[in-house]
DNA sequence: ATTTATACGCACCAAAAGGAGAGTGACTGT
DNA sequence: ACAGTCACTCTCCTTTTGGTGCGTATAAAT
């Protein structure tokens, strides 16, 4: 299904917006940036170890990582304070707090629906061969 | 803390429950798996190749892979048609259904935001240099 | 004088994701 | 006879992701 001369696909609805749509959900649909979000939205303001205990696993470089684009995308505001031992307090713009709040029922669906998911691993497990 | 399907969340989590709906999310909360949910949840019963266009820029071993997972988790169900050349449907699950339903309010949040993530990007930029 | 604490940046490396392309099997249209 | 179709699977290869550990500045505490 390759496509060397590009377009193929008939776009039905506004291909621009889609597209545009489409690339800041690859980037925002990402694992760290959802699991900070929700910790900044659960406690507030936080420095930077902080988000790192309570979103747990995650390593001092992702957590940069992350915590950078957010500020970039307007997610997180970055306050630092200029005093050794350096100190650096996140939290949540509006922006950021609006697209929790849109998380929150994929947050719900998820607690909602673990069990049917689980149940039907096992029965897909046992209609295939689990080598 | 409200949610657009008007559900309440309960304030205190339970962690081993936090656990688990964590794991879901981020193996939901794919690119992939989310575009095919998208195209399945606006056009119903659709084929593989089909399935492939309408995403597209997804490769087969993606599309395949994609889809199986999500059959394994339940949100698609699939139906092979003994026949030569083979044909295979594929459909949203009531679980997929409300999955998609979830992730609504994330792709309207992105439609509504994407301007200010791109300010937002813009004065990055320009605050931090990049000579 | 040495250690501790904080919020990183950087370099190196292993693992995983994912794309490209070829192969398959059997039937159907030319 | 032979190319085309569909839904894959398999192999090879590149790109991306992400972890570990080290370095840094400097004031306060030991």
């Amino acid at each position: 299904m390759r496509s060397p001369s590009g377009r193929e696909i008939p776009d039905e609805i506004d291909p621009v917006l889609e597209e545009l749509v489409r690339g800041i959900i690859g980037q925002v649909a990402d694992k760290w940036t959802m699991l900070i979000l929700e910790v900044l939205e659960e406690h507030g303001t936080l420095r930077f170890t902080q988000i790192g205990k309570l979103t747990g696993g995650i390593s001092q470089k992702m957590l940069t990582q992350t915590l950078r684009q957010m500020e970039r995308d307007g997610f997180v505001s970055r306050k630092v304070y200029p005093v050794i031992p350096p100190k650096v307090e996140y939290n949540l713009t509006e922006l950021g707090r609006s697209l929790s709040a849109a998380f929150c029922a994929v947050w719900e669906w998820a607690a909602v629906h673990h069990a049917d998911i689980d149940a039907s691993r096992k029965a897909f497990e046992e209609r295939n061969g689990k080598a």
